[in-house]
RNA sequence: GGGUCCGUGGUCUAGCGGUUAUGACGCCACCCUUACAAGGUGGAGGCCGUGAGUCCGAAUCUCACCGGGCCCACCA
């Protein structure tokens, strides 16, 4: 019995353990900022640590993943950490729902205490699956050290975001001011709005009617917002509309109110909506805010931050604004002023915890510049090479469509506290010194003594930061900016930015504005965007819908390597969405038994010494130019971020001319069991089948990390072949034909012997070739069992 | 409404000025040929979304239309 060096008869899912928990327990991929290397470094996309992740983040850290082990071969140190996410949002609404608490209705101590044990309590699962899907991340545990995994709720992170805000105040880049921001009277704070969510409530469309004060005449107005008469500014209809024209630049008279505005043409109106003329008030929504800031209008404010109409809403004050519309309207139809009412449907804003209807309210917040620094975004927006080039469109469009400050500060509790306290006496504001991080709504200040007027009584700040701010300095915190200035200024900027292209308007975007404010420069050279992973139908996975994928579910049946080589092979990410499919990983799986196949085929065969002498037949020569070419390809793709392109040639080479056609041709010299070649041709076969090998294992390296290293490893006395140099392209070999023509061939006569009835191995008693196949005539008639050669102009079978 | 991407055999996909239009999954037929039946060989199946234009020549370029995905905005 031979002993083969690879053992076990086909790979399995079952291999895979053992491999990444080696890795891990070796620290295999662990970062070291001392190395003389240069970096690469990846800004991954900290995952939410309570959610177990989804079969997207699976293929994407996988694609990630690609690109580190990639960049490894190519001699880069690189930099590929594991943060995960744990502000804001997602654990207080977890924490709430855990202890069935709301956040006003206990203290700040308690609930921050809930939060940290929902955190204690939270599973690693996450982890695990990286770890399953065989991702190399620098570190496995939480630590400070560059590479290390990172926590965003950490003291070291929220000091560096505490840190980053102190610089920027003290640039004059933060700013506060009384602006209207989304507010839920429900939970009694601001919301940002990505915390908004619509829907669609009846409601009623009332028309009231205004006066005119020139001429008398009444106007019909179409609202749902009666209560909001008192905030009118201005009333407008369509430059277009006939009906209205006589009335521009006069002047409305608000129902009982009495309040004057004026009545101009404006675009917004639309003519066929409601009567075609409109009241325009402050704060019904959004768009209302800017065409006041468009107009120059002073908004007039009725909804206090308890959600009752204050003073400004007369009569109606004290009324929770449900209260107030009804009263409104009870009023407007005693006086007359109501002329119509019809049922609708609203699209209406709403608190996606509390479900109540979100109220604009203004509330001073800290706010940080973008508005004036918007050309200079989009000039680095220009400088970042983006994977795909179209990508960068998201970014311009979004750019473009900044329209105020970005507004930092939030209500909240489980997030990074605003480093601030004020003193009670003179109100200045003061800041601790940076790189500790501080709670000032429990700790004292700094100081004892106001450096202004000497008071010594001060009030710590209450709010805390949109998450945003924190998850914008991701590059620099993972490049040690503040904490290891030398590595810092070595790896600066960061290589690479990986991630979806649904949070380019928030994460990307304020990354590049926000290290823009600190060091002035462009934090990324590449940014890959990708896509995303929909159900086999094409349609968008969500809980509602029932269509989701876990990737558990994948990696028991399958294993990860079956998915990471369906995630290369299926598509370019950067391009287009990947419909997944069990059917299709499965597909995948077939590839690595033949890979596993071919490489025992090649084992069982001794390698032949490195002194060896090898005399290469042109048919070598082919099959090493084609894999050749295979190398330069992939090479340039994978430099681009592109594994889809390269996986696609290499599953076509390994199956096709690898296996149906060189092997084929090869196997009877390497067997030489009829003695017809001699040593060095035969051992020139088995060395041509090792060099194809062992590059095809290298440049699947990066995609298929645990079987091509069970492979090499196995090959090579246990060697890694994640430590080994990507092959380089070598010098181009001429050869006489074309493997497609060579493959032509092959069929040509398989298909010849099929339709005579006969089995493949049978004899042919004549073959005539064309002559630029005469280098390679002896193998070809040893293939096809030919009992007789000659050359022509074309080719002919003689069964 | 704005942006963006995409419509190629039943399904998915390559091709991006000249090919008999790739390849995969599925389907049918034959074959256990000493790496591999999770294999091999062969086959059926397509007016390349619609219409017009440019060109000697279009799946490929242009325009319009139709259909779809995603993102953003808006809905008094």
């Amino acid at each position: 019995m031979i002993c083969l060096p690879i053992a076990e008869k086909t790979w399995s899912k079952e291999m895979e353990q053992p491999i990444f928990e080696a890795w891990k327990k070796k620290n295999l991929y662990k970062f070291n900022p001392s190395s003389k290397k240069k970096v690469f470094s990846i800004d991954t996309p900290p995952p939410y640590v309570n959610t177990p992740i989804h079969i997207g983040q699976a293929t994407t850290y996988v694609l990630m993943d690609f690109f580190a082990r990639y960049k490894r071969m190519q001699g880069f140190e690189v930099l590929f950490p594991l943060g995960l996410d744990r502000n804001g949002l997602p654990i207080e609404m977890a924490a709430e729902k855990r202890f069935k608490i709301k956040l006003n209705e206990v203290s700040r101590e308690d609930f921050i205490a809930k939060c940290r044990q929902v955190l204690e309590e939270s599973s690693t699962e996450s982890i695990d699956s990286f770890l399953k899907l065989g991702i190399g991340f620098n570190a496995w545990e939480k630590g400070v050290e560059i590479g290390a995994m990172y926590l965003t709720d950490s003291p070291e992170y929220r000091a560096l975001t505490q840190g980053t805000f102190i610089d920027l105040y003290e640039k004059g880049l933060i700013y506060q001011s009384d602006r209207i921001t989304n507010y839920c009277p429900g939970c009694r704070t601001t919301l940002a709005d990505s915390e908004v969510e619509y829907a669609d409530l009846p409601s009623k469309f009332n028309d009231i009617i205004f006066k005119i004060k020139e001429t008398g005449e009444q106007i019909i107005i179409g609202t749902t917002r009666p209560e909001l008469v008192c905030t009118c500014g201005m009333v407008i209809f369509n430059p277009e509309d006939e009906r209205y024209r006589h009335l521009d630049g006069k002047t409305a008279i608000t129902p009982i109110f009495g309040k004057e505005v004026r009545i101009k043409a404006h675009p917004l109106a639309e003519i066929e909506k409601g009567t075609g003329i409109v009241m325009m008030c402050s704060a019904g929504d959004l768009s209302d805010i800017r065409f006041f800031r468009e107009m120059n209008l002073q908004p007039v404010i009725a909804i206090g931050a308890d959600g009752k109409m204050n003073k400004n809403a007369g009569f109606l004050e004290g009324l929770h604004v449900r209260e107030a519309r009804k009263k409104m309207i009870e009023e407007l139809q005693e006086k007359g002023l109501l002329v119509g009412q019809k049922d609708v449907t609203h699209r209406t804003p709403i608190c996606e915890r509390s479900k109540d209807e979100i109220e604009f309210i203004s509330m001073q917040e800290f706010y940080l510049k973008q508005i004036d620094y918007k050309p200079k975004m989009k000039e680095l927006a220009k400088k970042i090479n983006f994977f795909s080039p179209q990508s960068r469109q998201i970014l311009l469009d979004w750019i473009d469509a900044v329209s105020i400050d970005w507004p930092i500060s939030r209500r909240r509790y489980y997030a990074t506290e605003i480093p601030m306290w004020y003193c009670k006496k003179c109100g200045k504001e003061i800041l601790p010194p940076k790189g500790k991080y501080c709670q000032p709504w429990r700790e004292p200040p700094p100081i004892k003594k106001c450096p202004k007027c000497g008071g010594t009584e001060f009030k710590g700040e209450e709010r805390v930061f949109d998450t945003w701010f924190d998850s914008s300095i991701s590059p620099l915190y993972i490049l040690g900016y503040e904490r290891n200035p030398a590595f810092f200024k070595k790896a600066f900027p960061c290589s690479l930015r990986p991630q979806g292209k649904e949070i380019v308007r928030t994460w990307l975007y304020y990354t590049v504005l926000k290290c823009y404010h600190l060091t002035g420069k462009c934090v990324f050279s590449d940014a890959w965007i990708n896509y995303h992973i929909v159900d086999d139908k094409g349609i968008k996975m969500s809980k509602s819908k029932g269509n989701m994928i876990d990737p558990h579910d994948v990696l028991e049946q399958f294993g990860a390597e079956p998915f990471r080589l369906w995630s290369a092979i299926e598509g370019d990410l950067t391009k287009t969405d990947f419909r997944c499919s069990f059917e299709r990983i499965q597909g995948a799986q077939k590839t690595l038994v033949k890979l596993w196949n071919i490489a025992r085929f090649i084992s069982s065969f001794p390698r032949p010494k490195k002194t060896a002498k090898i005399k290469l037949r042109e048919i070598d020569k082919w099959v090493l130019q084609e894999i050749n070419e295979i190398i330069g390809f992939t090479q340039k793709q994978y430099n681009e971020y592109d594994f889809h392109g390269p996986a696609t040639k290499i599953k076509n080479f390994l199956w096709e001319t690898f296996a149906s056609h060189y092997l084929e041709m090869a196997k009877s010299r390497a067997y030489n069991d009829k003695k017809a070649f001699s040593k060095e041709e035969q051992d020139a076969a088995i060395f041509t089948l090792y060099e194809c090998l062992e590059k095809t294992l290298l440049v699947l390296a990066p995609i298929l990390p645990m079987v091509t290293f069970k492979i090499y490893g196995d090959l090579n006395n246990g060697k890694d072949i994640h430590f080994e140099a990507f092959p380089k392209l070598g010098k181009a070999e001429k050869i006489p034909f074309s493997g497609q023509e060579l493959a032509d061939l092959n069929s040509l006569i398989w298909k010849t012997k099929k339709e005579a009835g006969k089995g493949l191995r049978d004899q042919l008693s004549e073959l005539a070739l064309e002559k630029k196949f005469s280098g390679i005539a002896k193998d070809l008639q040893e293939m096809h069992n030919a009992q007789k050669l000659s050359f022509g102009e074309k080719t002919e079978i003689k069964i």
